[in-house]
DNA sequence: ATTTGGGAATTGTTGAACACTTGACTCCGC
DNA sequence: GCGGAGTCAAGTGTTCAACAATTCCCAAAT
């Protein structure tokens, strides 16, 4: 018998992973609304399976929910984005310096998200591009080696990804950023962590930089309308 | 019109906060399986209900939920515990280090949190002492400002309380923690906050070191059975 | 221009039904 | 006895249909 995995998810879940990867990807553009009726039909599962799922997706603050008046993916503000890099310098900045040149495991993983990220953006695929870039964070917060810590990052990342995607739609370039990650990872196999965290430290105050200037544009233009 | 709060929360929100409590205050002891139709009929709500409150749980660690074999109470391991531990010193020690004289609001609570603590020790009410103690410490985290920090933190706590219910339950004297935690709160209002870290790291590896001994002994006993 | 009533649409909640999985129990052949 | 196949009850996963409660929109009235 091959047949590792059948089904084994229930289908809530699988209604929560098909929507988070339509609000990750950019498909679903924060402010949406969703209705019930029309996606448990859409999808073919029962009112009451969509409702599970957005359950879960609002307690991941991908969706927002007010009662009686329905969900709508979740917008992220100003706030919201310096509050996200406070916490990323919080916790990606300890964990290189955590990091030890034993994790090879991690190394590799982090070598493989280089090099789809540098694909993509090859590809000028930005989305694609933004998923590598944030997953290669992802995986410094596993020098850690804390899950609790990892799935709170992830979350935490899944927020920003719906904020970062918006920039991709702009006219910004997310390739200039790959031969810093690169560097990131280099200085990393060389054990050097200090150095790392000095460097890391400056490219997470770019990255809040720049993104908070696409939302603050996006802003304004929205409110001239 | 007085009345500011009508019911306004979903019923499936309050079954949730309903066993939350159960669960955080010993009622419901961990390995405790939970079934979906008593505890409707029960509760008076229906069984869809309970599943949404059920998974609102499960998403917040306290139960955890296998397919077709129902929701049963989380049992912190020991890796857990570690775990959780880990993630205070991250996040507890900067706080303080980060606290400032101007944050006057956090430092009034902790007050009522301390005082709260002592009166609950004093009435040899162990679960109350339990929850009191805890609330102190996510005040601490509050000096990062940061909700999402915040809102982690007390999902984290939850999760440990759960265990510390149980060495309440065991002879373990919490109160000898009492004067740690005023200690604590005075190093801060003088500002005095790289002392107050020290002392904090300090309070918190005799924490783990007293938990972990507890359960250990707990599991010795079980697996002895 | 503002308010006041309707509806209509949508969410919140219920109850019942059925499919599927699990776990225990029995029965059987050895 | 003992292991395994069949059997069955209990419980979860999911669907469906209904109704209650709330919001939203629009038209009528002041």
């Amino acid at each position: 018998m091959e047949l590792a995995e059948i089904n084994r998810i229930s289908v809530a879940d699988q209604v929560a992973s098909i929507l988070r990867r339509r609000i990750l990807d950019g498909e679903l553009l924060p402010g949406t609304a969703l209705q019930e009726v029309p996606m448990a039909t859409s999808l073919g599962v029962s009112r009451n399976t969509v409702r599970e799922a957005t359950r879960i997706l609002s307690l991941e603050g991908l969706l927002k929910r007010s009662a009686h008046r329905g969900v709508a993916v979740a917008q992220l503000s100003l706030e919201d984005v310096a509050e996200i890099y406070r916490v990323r310098h919080l916790l990606e900045i300890p964990a290189v310096q955590a990091a030890k040149l034993e994790d090879s495991d991690v190394l590799t993983e982090m070598r493989r998200a280089l090099e789809g990220y540098e694909e993509a953006v090859e590809g000028v695929d930005w989305v694609r591009a933004v998923r590598f870039d944030l997953n290669f964070h992802t995986l410094l917060i596993r020098f850690h080696r804390n899950r609790r810590l990892e799935s709170f990052y992830e979350k935490l990342l899944g927020e920003l990804r719906m904020g970062m995607v918006l920039v991709d739609l702009g006219h910004d370039n997310p390739g200039g950023l790959v031969p810093v990650h690169r560097r990131i990872y280099q200085l990393l196999t060389g054990g050097e962590t200090e150095e790392c965290a000095a460097l890391l430290a400056q490219h997470l105050r770019d990255s809040e930089t720049r993104l908070t200037a696409v939302m603050d544009q996006r802003i304004a233009r929205a409110a001239a309308r």
